[in-house]
DNA sequence: TAACAAACATACCGTTCTGTCTATTCCTGT
DNA sequence: ACAGGAATAGACAGAACGGTATGTTTGTTA
């Protein structure tokens, strides 16, 4: 499409990452992008817009590169699970790593009806659906609890590695799937024993 | 101590939590304090040591009513780590719940030396802590790796209830009940069977 | 009643914010 | 070569930002 307009999302995307949706000023973006004012509003009426499209390049990036990564790591649908948190792990250790841009952004735009909450919300849908995917074809007798579940431990430990300063960076990544591993067995294998 | 320094502190916590920090002007904070300009930068130097202040307050009454809930709920220390999912479902509930204000704020205050993110993270490390201790009176075998399994599905259900839209609010502390409840039972009683 | 501090209202500072406008220059396709 | 769309720089608007400088009013205490 318009190459000026990818910088302009390119830009975006590292700065509103990195800094914040607020704390980053549309001049700021420009200014990063080498881009004028004019372009910008030429490609979206407004920062709202511009903040959309980030979030849709962003969760469709992201997506990609989580599900190749899971898929690449194992064949078993029932280590796909486990995968999952060797994933998230080498995101953490990402020295550029700064959280979930979705999380983020539903604490800048609290409003539940905010396109960009929304946006957040559909993202954060798109995932479990993809887990809930994993846990049927793994043989769960209740994929949807269990997607449900990994889930949970997923964005625990993108928030607390996010919060809390470690030196191991990728520990909240084996912290969940030790826990995984133990509710993917009670969901697969027998009942209570 | 001093009345209107409360009312500015009050008005803040209500402001920054529902709104946002950045999004919410020192303006704004004023007129629903009902207070002078002048009276605040009195009793703050700036923005940000309101900020610390709210987080102060914040963190002390959460983490009070947290415990004290906890621990009427149950009496029996395992009975107790599960009461923390029931607790966390009430907390969802609360037609004021806005997410975690410390998520919010690392959200919005990214650099890992910032005040308010230190602030956070040792909010997030106290509480953790107190897990900790549940889960030693509770017998776990390793008190420190249960606590943190159930502190990545505590953030994990915050999360999830402020990013996802759904009718039941308390429903991802239900998800986080029954996650809860099978690392528990694989961390006190025997091996695996 | 006199003294004093706290809170008051109001105006103002410089900066930054999103967004608009205009006039000029660049680049590309025919 | 040249026409036309795209991008440019830069000024500008109007509002909001955090923070300061004024005097004035109020309430308590001695």
């Amino acid at each position: 499409m318009s190459k000026k307009r990818d910088q302009l999302v390119e830009a975006a995307l590292e700065l509103f990452g990195q800094e914040g949706f607020h704390a980053t000023g549309i001049d700021r973006v420009l200014e990063v992008a080498g881009v004028a004012k004019m372009t910008l509003y030429n490609h979206f009426r407004s920062k709202e817009e511009l903040i959309l499209a980030v979030l849709r390049v962003r969760d469709e990036r992201w997506r990609n590169q989580f599900m190749l990564g899971v898929e690449r790591r194992a064949k078993d649908p029932r280590d796909r699970l486990l995968a999952i948190f060797d994933e998230l792990g080498d995101w953490f250790a990402d020295p550029g790593f700064s959280g979930c841009m979705f999380i983020n952004a539903t604490a800048e735009y609290a409003d539940q009806d905010d396109p960009i909450h929304a946006a957040s919300a559909e993202h954060k849908r798109l995932i479990e659906k993809y887990v809930r995917e994993l846990a049927a074809q793994a043989g769960a007798r209740e994929p949807g609890v269990l997607a449900s579940q990994l889930c949970l431990l997923m964005e625990g430990a993108v928030v607390y590695t996010q919060v809390c300063p470690v030196k191991d960076k990728g520990c909240a990544g084996a912290t969940a799937k030790r826990a995984a591993g133990v509710l993917i067995d009670h969901a697969l294998d027998g009942v209570s024993c």
